[in-house]
DNA sequence: TTAGGTGCAAATGATTTGCAATAAT
DNA sequence: ATTATTGCAAATCATTTGCACCTAA
């Protein structure tokens, strides 16, 4: 018996969205697979520049739309005034130091029982959810 | 026996924070402590003038992150590339709506006993946390 | 070939800033 | 009187849009 293991791709992942296959597209998705923390577009694009794909900025932006639009990455917001994206697979909560700004994760599954209470009181029904912690981290306690 | 009962007052709330009281201040407070959700600076500077307070959107700007500052109001971010403020006292986790827009609050406070579990597992020290849900509310679920 | 993707330049929207005038204590 | 606060105008920053050209399928 022989068995086919998903090869992961990013190449696949735009075909399997109906997307054509670019280089900035491929880049893009390279780069938030490669990185533990969400990225701002502006990182995004200097990470393509250094592989030597120059793409505009409205580019970037249009790419991170459909990109968010077809759920293989996500937009979220830490209290920057601007937006990061994450691959994702890689969904998990942030502690934002507000001192320097370090960016830490933390895994937790506990929202996810509350998704169900929430159907049940308010009628909502979830579809994703955002939870930070904004704080001091270790070295900015002093 | 006589009991002073500490009448709540805008006013009061602002010279213990060491602030002067101006008609756009006391507006400002008057109007996040009025509604129910949380408002953008463009709300809360068309409520204004409606009361006949007529301040630059740059002094409610100013009012707005000197009173997040001193922690008598909160500055949040609802996926909608603006701030929105809401009193702190009303701190509560929102239902967003992300085909209609609306946004309805839940009340919960089962992350408070998270922040101990970060304190330990991460060493992090949290001091606020922001908790939103984004899907479809009752009526858009059709 | 052809629908979809991109570059360029200009527009938008929220928010910020410098500086001089003004008002709260 | 003194210092903080405000108004005004211009600047900034992230993001979006129109349109003509280009390229992956």
């Amino acid at each position: 018996m022989i068995t086919f293991i998903k090869q992961h791709s990013c190449k696949d992942e735009l075909k399997a969205s109906n997307l054509k296959v670019t280089p900035a597209r491929i880049g893009v998705m390279r780069f938030l697979e490669s990185v533990s923390k969400p990225a701002d577009a502006e990182t995004i694009l200097k990470d393509l520049n250094k592989e030597g794909i120059n793409p505009d900025p409205a580019t970037i932006y249009r790419i991170l739309d459909i990109l968010s639009g077809k759920g293989l990455i996500q937009k979220i917001e830490l209290g920057e005034g601007k937006y990061r994206y994450e691959k994702s697979e890689n969904h998990h909560h942030h502690l934002i130091c507000t001192n320097c700004g370090k960016i830490e994760d933390v895994k937790a599954d506990f929202v996810s029982n509350l998704e169900g209470q929430i159907r049940e009181k308010n009628g909502f029904l979830v579809k994703s959810h955002s939870l930070e912690f904004f704080g001091l981290c270790k070295n900015c306690q002093n």
